[in-house]
DNA sequence: TTGAAGTCAATGCGCAGCGCATATAAATTC
DNA sequence: GAATTTATATGCGCTGCGCATTGACTTCAA
C-alpha cells in the first residue's frame, strides 16, 4: 500500500493535536477533566440540548450523562431548564460562568493548535485547510455522528462548517431521489 | 487572525481521527480499553522499556503504570523480565499473544484511517504527507515528548520517522554549538 | 568501605466516574 | 383510558487512577 506512511503520520499528528487540545483545556479550567470540557463545549454549541443528546455527543451512557450534568450543575456551569416542547426532557443551558469557561476552552484550544501550525507558510495553511475540509466532508455519516464530531468545535471559527455543508448536500440528494421516485 | 478556521478544522479532524483509532482498536481487542492498547503499542515499539518509561509515554503516574502492567501481565500480554543493567528496573516485553495484539492494533488503526483518506487523490496524499511531516518535526520537544507522541505509532510505516529525524537534527545542532563554545 | 541520597518498583488506601438494572414521569398510540 | 415508548433519575458495584508510603537497588562522596 502506498499510503501507509501517510496513514501513520496522520494518526500520530492527530493524537498529538488531541493531546494539545486536552492539555490546553485541562490546564486551567475548573475541574480540568476532559468530559466536563467537552460537555461545556457541546452545550455551548447546542444550547437547549437534552441529556440524551449530550450522551450521544460524548459517547456516554444515559446515566453517565445524567451524572455528568449533576457535576456540572453543582459546579455552577450548567443549568437544567424544563423543555418547552417535551415535559419529560431537560433543556441544558450554560450559566454565565459556563459561558465564560466555554469561551476560555475555545481560545485555549485554538491557542494550542495555532502554536503548532505557526511553521506553515500561508499557502501551506490554505492547502491544509482545503484538505481538512475535504476529509471532514467525507467523514460525515449522519446526524448522530455530527453531534459527536463537532463536540469540541468552535462554531464561529468553523464557518462555513464542512459538516453542515455535507449534511445539506446529502439532504438535497435525498430529496432529488425522492422526487424522481415518489413511490411511497 | 487568518488561521482561525484552519485551527478549528484541524482540531475537529484530529478529534475525529483519534476517535477512529479508538473505535478501531476498541472494537476487537482483548480488553478494548484505550490505555492497554496504548501500552501494548508502546511496549511493541520500545521492547525492554521500563515501567517508568511506560508511565511517561502514557502520561500515567508511576503506580498507575504498575497497575496497568499488572493487568496486562494477568491477561498474558506482557511479561516482566529483570533488567540486565539495573537490578531495580523491570524490563517489559510482549508475549507472543501480546505481539499478535500489537499487530492487530496497528492494522486496525491503519484501516480506520485509510478509509478516511480514500477520498484524496494521489497528489493530495503526497501534499498532506509533507504537511504532516513538517508539523510533526515542529512539534517535537525532547525525548519525553517523543515517548508520548509516538505511543500509537507504527514504526515500520513511519519510516523515515520525522520525530527521529528532528531529534537527530537537534543533536547535531547541539554538538555544533558545544564545539563552538566548549566553555563547559 | 561505608553511609547518605537518589531512583525504580510495588502496595495500602480512598476517590471519581462509568455502566447495568431499575424506577418514575410524561408523551404517544391504539 | 390502558399499553407502549421515551426521557430522566437513582441504587449498586466495578474499574482505574493518584497520593503517600515502603522496600530494593544504585550511585556518589567522604
Amino acid at each position: 500500500m502506498d499510503t501507509k506512511r501517510l496513514e501513520n503520520l496522520l494518526g500520530v499528528l492527530s493524537v498529538h493535536v488531541t493531546d494539545q487540545i486536552a492539555n490546553g483545556t485541562l490546564d486551567a479550567l475548573p475541574e480540568g477533566l476532559s468530559a466536563p470540557v467537552a460537555a461545556i463545549t457541546f452545550i455551548g454549541h447546542n444550547p437547549g440540548a437534552t441529556i440524551a443528546e449530550l450522551g450521544i455527543g460524548l459517547s456516554l451512557s444515559h446515566p453517565g450523562a445524567v451524572r455528568l450534568v449533576d457535576r456540572l450543575s453543582a459546579a455552577g456551569m450548567v443549568e437544567r431548564r424544563t423543555s418547552e416542547e417535551d415535559g419529560r426532557a431537560v433543556a441544558l443551558w450554560l450559566t454565565q460562568q459556563g459561558e465564560t469557561s466555554y469561551g476560555d476552552a475555545l481560545s485555549r484550544r485554538a491557542g494550542g493548535i495555532s502554536g503548532l501550525i505557526a511553521v506553515l507558510r500561508p499557502d501551506e495553511c490554505a492547502t491544509l485547510e482545503n484538505l481538512a475540509e475535504k476529509l471532514l466532508r467525507h467523514a460525515y455519516s449522519g446526524h448522530h455522528h455530527a453531534l459527536r464530531i463537532c463536540r469540541l468545535c468552535d462554531d464561529v471559527a468553523c464557518d462555513p462548517c464542512p459538516i453542515e455543508a455535507e449534511h445539506d448536500a446529502q439532504l438535497v440528494r435525498l430529496n432529488a431521489a425522492l422526487t424522481n421516485a415518489p413511490t411511497d
